[in-house]
DNA sequence: CTTATTGTTTGCCAAGTGGTGAACTGAATG
DNA sequence: CATTCAGTTCACCACTTGGCAAACAATAAG
């Protein structure tokens, strides 16, 4: 069980960094080793590898070191389990939509104002 | 502009946080007064009060105060925007599994375990 | 007017985050 | 063996977060 260490949580203070969401997305192509996924980024290697684990607890991604180099590769899984929960919240919001539909209708428009 | 203050960071990091989803999924059966939101949580008013602000500071809330109470609804336009991003990575990732479809079905077993 | 209700502000604190530079480990490479 | 290369660890720092208690509005109810 302690390997199924997932949150929402953690899963979401994961996405809640640009540089995060960047290896993320970079990852989403292709396994990668450390030093590639930090070339882009305007930053040392101790203060990338901190976000690396960040994301490695998070389960977003795995990482496996061979020789003297680590590759780090996505867990789709894990990342749709977030996408799960916005998905679930919204179908929530849909069928109290069904009920209250003038009232929610008037806040959509003053949201497209906003 | 300064009203179109959206950020997947903000975004992310309000949805980071147990108290904070469990607002979210409060207001989306309709809005509510900030007494009867904080009621289900143990902890005083002012510490409850800065979770709002985190929420709609991300624009994923708003509140409007009519007397001395203060009401909140969701803006699921902004929520959606969140899964928005998920998807749009899940979509990156589901294209790069047709070019790697080999590869990727060995990492997904490998996930099924761990 | 008096009092209870509903926020709101202020000051404070412990813990966490996001970065730095410097020193170090362990595997290639010449 | 000597050197580089990739990553890691360590000590440190400024800043943010998430909670508290207490004092302070401002409105509603009696």
């Amino acid at each position: 069980m302690e390997n199924c260490s997932f949150s929402l949580d953690t899963a979401f203070h994961a996405l809640a960094d640009s540089t995060r969401r960047a290896v993320i997305s970079r990852l989403m192509k292709g396994p990668a080793p450390v030093k590639e996924l930090a070339e882009p980024f305007d930053m040392g290697l101790p203060a990338f590898l901190k976000h690396l684990r960040v994301l490695e607890e998070s389960g977003l991604i795995a990482t496996e070191k061979s020789g003297r180099v680590r590759t780090c590769r996505i867990r789709p899984k894990h990342l749709s389990e977030a996408e799960t929960w916005l998905s679930e919240q919204r179908a929530l919001w849909q069928a109290g939509a069904d009920r209250l539909a003038t009232y929610v209708e008037n806040q959509m428009t003053e949201d497209d104002d906003e």
